[in-house]
DNA sequence: TGATATAATTTTGTATACATAATACATAGA
DNA sequence: TCTATGTATTATGTATACAAAATTATATCA
């Protein structure tokens, strides 16, 4: 294959996946909010295309559970309640020590170079105190370990999980004083992971995402209060 | 609200959910083949509607993974592979355990009940050795204890993986030499359940899936051959 | 004024139309 | 015979059209 010719696939990527991904986004990061009608024309306007993608994009929104359907009303942002990131959260912490253990069986040496340099990373970015550094580390070190797993189906549902607590990435990794502690975990998981200590590596895991999920707890409580 | 104006919802379900539901369990079941192409005029001829409730419901499908997306050329049934199967399992297995360990915790005496009979439903079904009943009891077994765990996600994710393999669903039902290890597997997972016993309902669930992992591994390996 | 019926508007659900990319076929040339 | 080019066909991707339901506004009557 000639280099010279290669071209970037995504530049063909159909309407409907642009606007999936777009609407994705803007829900996941609370730009449209919990509630609100995802209107068909007035979104295509927006978008500057016509409603079949739009609603394309919809019903893939609609399976993700991302919207729900309100039958001859439409679709609107699904509600997030206390519940449901708390069963959310459960799953993933199953997920999370699965990936771990499964990580310890199968990650090669190499992989296990990658870890431990997005280990660092992590620690250099919290150090530095850039938040969206600090996410993208986070996200990085998580990836290795899942994509470590070889299970492509574990690794797209963690990360689909992963993705239902966007709008709160940033409540845990904002808290300073929980950095220490965040920096520590990770170099638990690393570890166990390294010395493929399957038992060790899933405490961590499970204690990792308690810790989060105390955090986005707390938060939630305060946005209620508010 | 008027008994007399209730309506069974199922009536107004719009076209595209009539067509996701029966493309659906035409690619479970196997009538639609893996690697099939899922042509959009024909679908709509052959179901008599449009193209557009097609594509909708292929949108969903293909978020599900059941059918793969080829850009310019459309959808074709994703193909199964011994792969994927096993990947499917090893979540799956993670998540029974999840679901029988929250289940101790959380199931309440009425379910307990209704496991109970569901188990000897399941006994009498076996013992009749009606394959298609059989089914019916599994499935139903297995709900009542996701139902119990109270989580909505968890409940979604598991009837999802479990639909995956709904075309091996009866290959370790109608092995009947196995029959009685599947009476005994469901009853160890009612007794662990219902003695509030995480760490023994965990291993029996685990157990289980292990064996029907077995069975449809060995199913695989004969059709290859084949 | 207030309640109710009716008309107008909006929005979804479905069908169809049109443009373009992909494929298959056929024909011409080496 | 094999390759290449051009054309016809098919299928997708997107836009638009139309019908029915839901909502809102308006008007009528007690």
């Amino acid at each position: 294959m000639d280099e010279q010719f290669q071209v970037d696939m995504d530049e063909f990527l159909p309407l409907r996946d642009v606007v999936f991904n777009t609407l994705r986004k803007a829900i996941l990061t609370g730009t449209l909010k919990p509630g609100e009608r995802l209107m068909e024309v007035h979104l295509a306007n927006k978008l500057g295309v016509s409603r079949t993608p739009i609603r394309e994009a919809i019903r893939k929104l609609e399976l993700e559970g991302l919207v729900i359907m309100i039958p001859r009303r439409g679709a609107e942002v699904a509600q997030i309640t206390e519940k449901s990131l708390k069963d959310v959260l459960e799953v993933r912490r199953a997920l999370d020590a699965l990936s771990v253990e499964l990580a310890c069986d199968r990650i090669t040496e190499e992989e296990l170079g990658t870890l431990k340099k997005a280990c660092d990373d992590f620690e250099t970015a919290v150090r530095e105190k850039d938040v969206s550094v600090i996410a993208k580390a986070d996200v990085a070190l998580h990836d290795i370990i899942v994509k470590a797993t070889g299970n492509q189906r574990l690794q797209q549902l963690v990360n689909n999980l992963a993705e239902q607590m966007y709008r709160y990435r940033f409540v845990y990794i904002k808290d300073e004083s929980q950095h220490d502690k965040l920096i520590a975990e990770h170099k638990e998981i690393f570890e166990s992971i390294a010395g493929r200590d399957k038992e060790r590596a899933s405490r961590a895991a499970k204690l990792h995402i308690d810790n989060q999920e105390k955090s986005i707890i707390r938060q939630i409580h305060l946005e209620i209060k508010r």
